[in-house]
DNA sequence: ATAAACTTTCATATATTATTGAAAGTTCGA
DNA sequence: TCGAACTTTCAATAATATATGAAAGTTTAT
């Protein structure tokens, strides 16, 4: 395989899986392109490499450093912005792992303990919510705060003691 | 807060919270419903409670029996199917994670692990790619196995062993 | 074998989400 | 202060994912 197509495969797989955790393509595929460029680049070499349009790219440029996964570069003598994706790839996984943690399950947490707490009319459905929704309850808030301790974790800390764990 | 207030908060939340997990917000209402419900439905209730469409609540209950979430009840005496989800949560979420592993993850895997095999042609672009993507497949690969070790273990392990590391 | 009772399928409609690109905004050097 | 070089915004559009419902299919009792 030649390296075009091995990149370009690589940033479509990257993209594909992207989407079905909550990165958009665009988001993903722009991650994939830095994350394999030894040197930084440019809104337009992204563009251009991707096809993408430069509202996308701006938009998803943010979001990735918003997210501390690319970062801006100012090349000496260069008015352009050039961005770049130094950071490990685990980075990114604690990232997207904080932020759906934040947008979704915690809500989502929030109103399982409140729906939990109707009283009960003595009726078998009402016994049976109140009995699930606090099972739920308990499930998800454990995973949560398991989750988030995984996430603040140092790197190393997680490969080590996980993966003996399970390897 | 009323039963059916609560009810519908309950069902709305977690139809949302499933979208964001490649479960459809029907599919994921449908398992709120019986999942709470301490007799078995049948299809009419369930479409009249929910407010979907006939193909709708058949299609995504099909998709809920095949994940082995759901089953088929045949009372006595009737001629029609009620459906119920008498499983523990916890299996939905294994449930969920073995199909997303099947469906998603591995074949990335495989592709990452191919285009790493491309041959360096000493350049720093080529160099970086092979080591990128060969970092990348070690994680993703690493990361994969936990997940269906984890997915393939007893319900009380996982909570036994997991939470007492993080809690 | 027939028909009533029920379920599934699938072409079409609807809703949701991502992308475009031109206009507005910003920054910087002269 | 001006204007060139660049970036961001957002209304319009395109792409994708979901839902509908009528028709086709299946099962069962007689």
């Amino acid at each position: 395989m030649e390296f075009q197509e091995a990149k370009d495969k690589f940033i479509s797989t990257w993209g594909a899986l992207g989407t079905t955790w909550g990165i958009n393509k665009a988001m993903a595929q722009i991650h994939a392109l830095l994350f394999i460029s030894p040197d930084p680049l440019s809104m337009e070499d992204i563009m251009e490499d991707l096809g993408i349009s430069r509202g996308n790219t701006s938009m998803n440029l943010r979001n990735l450093i918003e997210w501390g996964i690319v970062h801006k570069v100012n090349l000496q003598g260069e008015r352009k912005e050039y961005f770049s994706s130094e950071k490990d790839v685990t980075e990114l996984a604690r990232q997207v792992a904080k932020e759906r943690s934040r947008r979704e399950i915690e809500p989502s947490i929030k109103v399982l303990n409140e729906v939990s707490k109707i009283k009960s009319d003595g009726t078998a459905k009402t016994e049976e919510f109140i009995k699930k929704t606090k099972e739920l309850y308990d499930l998800a808030d454990t995973a949560n705060s398991m989750l988030l301790k995984m996430v603040n974790q140092e790197h190393n800390w997680v490969t080590k003691t996980v993966i003996k764990l399970f390897k």
